[in-house]
RNA sequence: GGAGAGGUACCCGAGUGGCCAAAGGGGGCAGACUGUAAAUCUGCUGGCGAUGCCUACGGAGGUUCGAAUCCUCCCCUCUCCA
C-alpha cells in the first residue's frame, strides 16, 4: 500500500498549515482530486513557482489527480494577498497569450495522460462571463466584509491601501473552488502560505453552497537561509522555461544555495527519498559542495531533463575546478570574426555578452579588478581584445568570481 | 464632494533656490577572506569611447543668471469628514 500522500509532504516539508488534518488523512487514503492556482502573470514559471508543482507531482504519484488552475481569469484583478502594494494589471491578451505558455510547461513535472491524468484548466473559461447581479446574491451573500477585513493577507493592504477590485479577489478564488467541486470533485486546494484566507474562503464557500467539507492545505513560503524570497537573483527570477534561464544558469542557481538550505531544498525540489536525503545530511560539512552538486543536478534534471542536467555540471566543473574541459552549455556569444580581427575594447565586450547591462558598469567592473579574460585579470578598460586571445577556437571571460561567458567565432 | 498629508534613484527615505547625479539605510556589484556557502571588512552603485557632455526628483508649463526646492494647471496615493 502506497503511503498517504498528505505524509509524504508533511515528511518533506511542504505542510505549513492544513484545514484539519486527521480528516485530510482520511481522504486521502482514497483518490481525490486537487487543485493549486497559478497566476499567468509571466510568460514562464519560475522557480517560486516549484514548490506547488512539485506538491502536485507527489499528490499525483500517490495516485491522487491533480488540476492546475491558471488564473487567466483572476490575474485581471490580481492578488493583493501578502502584497504591500497594487499589482498592474496586465492586458487580457498578454494574460491568455502566457496561460498558453505556461500550460506546456507542466508536463514536465505533472502527467497528463495515463490513469489519473492531470488536468489543465484556465479560470477565464467560468470567471469572465460571470453576471455580476447574480454573482453578488449568489456567491457574495456568504463572505462577511467583518471576517474579510480581518483576515491575515489583508492586513498590510488595509493600512497602504486596498481598492474594491482587488478586494474581490478572495471571492473569485473561492468561487473557482466552488466550480472546480462541483464540475470535477475536487476537495483540496493547495498554496502558498499567502493563499490561506483564499483557501478557507474557498472551503466555507463549498461547505455553504454544497453542503460538503473540502479541505485545504499551504506550503510555507520559502525564503532562503539568509532571508531573501527565494528563486530571485541579481537578474531578477530563474526561470523554468530555458530561452529564459539556461540549464547552466538553472543548475549554478542551485548550487549557489546556502548551506542551511540544501537539506530542505532536497526534499522540496528533488525527488529523491528522505533516506537518501538524510543520508546526505548526515555527512555534513565535509561534503556540503557534493550536496549542492546532487541538489543542482537533480533539479536540473526535472526541469530540463537529465542530458542538459549532465552538460551543466560538466561545464560547471570544467570552470570552476579545471578538470574535464567541457564548456558547452556556458553561456555564449557568437562574434563575427572581422569584427574581432579589428579587435573590441575589453569594456565593449562585457556589455556585447552581457555580463554587464551597461558600458559603464563594463568600465566600473574592469577598474574594480573583477574582469578576466581567459583567467587573467583585465589591467585596462579599454584593453584592445583581438584574435590572439583566442584559446582552442574561444575566448573565456569571467566578471567576478563565478559568471563566465564565451565568446565564439561566428 | 470638503479638509489635510504626500509622490525623490531598484526599494525605504533625507533634502525647501546654487556647495545636488541628490545624505543615510537596504538591496545589488566588485575586491579581500573562503568552499562557487554564510558572516565580516573595503570600495563601487544614472548614461555616454568621458577631467566633459546628456538625462533625471509624479506630468505639463512658468518665475529666475540658476529649480528636486518658488508659482500655475493637471494626474495619482493616503488620512479624516460627507
Amino acid at each position: 500500500m502506497k503511503t498517504n500522500a498528505y505524509n509524504i509532504l508533511q515528511g518533506r516539508g511542504f505542510v505549513e498549515q492544513a484545514t484539519d488534518e486527521q480528516a485530510l488523512l482520511q481522504v486521502l487514503d482514497g483518490k481525490i482530486t486537487c487543485y493549486t492556482g497559478f497566476d499567468p502573470t509571466a510568460s514562464s514559471l519560475h522557480v517560486g513557482h516549484l514548490l506547488p508543482i512539485m506538491a502536485l507531482a507527489h499528490m499525483q504519484r500517490a495516485g491522487h489527480r491533480p488540476i492546475v488552475l491558471l488564473g487567466g481569469g483572476t490575474a485581471l484583478i490580481g492578488d493583493p494577498s501578502g502584497k504591500n502594494e497594487m499589482r498592474k494589471i496586465l492586458p487580457e491578451d498578454e494574460i491568455s497569450n502566457n496561460a498558453e505558455k505556461v500550460k506546456r510547461q507542466f508536463s514536465k513535472y505533472i502527467d497528463f495522460s495515463g490513469e489519473n491524468k492531470a488536468l489543465v484548466l484556465n479560470n477565464a473559461e467560468w470567471l469572465l462571463s460571470i453576471k455580476y447581479i447574480e454573482f453578488l446574491r449568489d456567491i457574495g451573500k456568504h463572505f462577511s466584509v467583518n471576517r474579510m477585513i480581518a483576515a491575515e493577507s489583508y492586513k498590510i493592504r488595509l493600512e497602504t491601501g486596498l481598492n474594491f477590485v482587488e478586494f474581490n479577489y478572495m471571492l473569485l478564488q473561492a468561487y473557482d473552488f466552488l466550480h472546480l467541486y462541483r464540475n470535477f470533485q475536487c476537495v483540496l486546494q493547495m498554496g502558498g502560505n499567502d493563499q490561506w484566507g483564499n483557501i478557507l474562503a474557498g472551503t466555507d464557500l463549498v461547505r455553504k453552497k454544497a453542503g460538503v467539507t473540502a479541505y485545504g492545505l499551504t506550503f510555507p513560503l520559502i525564503t532562503t537561509a539568509s532571508g531573501a524570497k527565494m528563486g530571485k537573483t541579481e537578474k531578477g527570477a530563474v526561470w523554468l522555461d530555458a530561452e529564459k534561464t539556461s540549464p547552466y544558469e538553472f543548475y549554478q542557481y542551485w548550487i549557489n544555495t546556502d548551506d542551511r538550505d540544501v537539506e530542505k531544498f532536497l526534499a522540496f525540489f528533488t525527488f529523491m527519498s528522505m533516506d537518501e536525503i538524510a543520508e546526505i545530511g548526515k555527512a555534513g560539512k565535509n561534503s556540503i559542495q557534493k550536496a549542492k552538486e546532487c541538489l543542482a543536478f537533480e533539479a536540473t534534471g526535472i526541469t530540463h531533463g537529465k542530458n542538459e542536467a549532465e552538460k551543466a555540471r560538466k561545464s560547471s566543473r570544467s570552470v570552476f575546478y579545471g578538470d574535464a574541459q567541457n564548456l558547452d552549455s556556458l553561456p555564449v556569444t557568437d562574434i563575427e570574426r572581422k569584427r574581432l580581427q579589428d579587435g573590441i575594447a575589453a569594456f565593449e565586450l562585457f556589455e556585447v555578452t552581457k555580463l554587464c547591462s551597461t558600458r559603464s558598469e563594463a568600465r566600473r567592473l574592469i577598474q574594480e579588478g573583477g574582469a578576466y579574460i581567459n583567467g587573467r585579470r583585465i589591467k585596462g578598460f579599454n584593453e584592445n581584445i583581438d584574435e590572439s586571445y583566442l584559446r582552442d577556437g574561444l575566448i573565456l571571460l569571467r566578471a567576478g568570481k563565478k559568471r563566465y561567458h564565451k565568446i565564439l567565432l561566428k
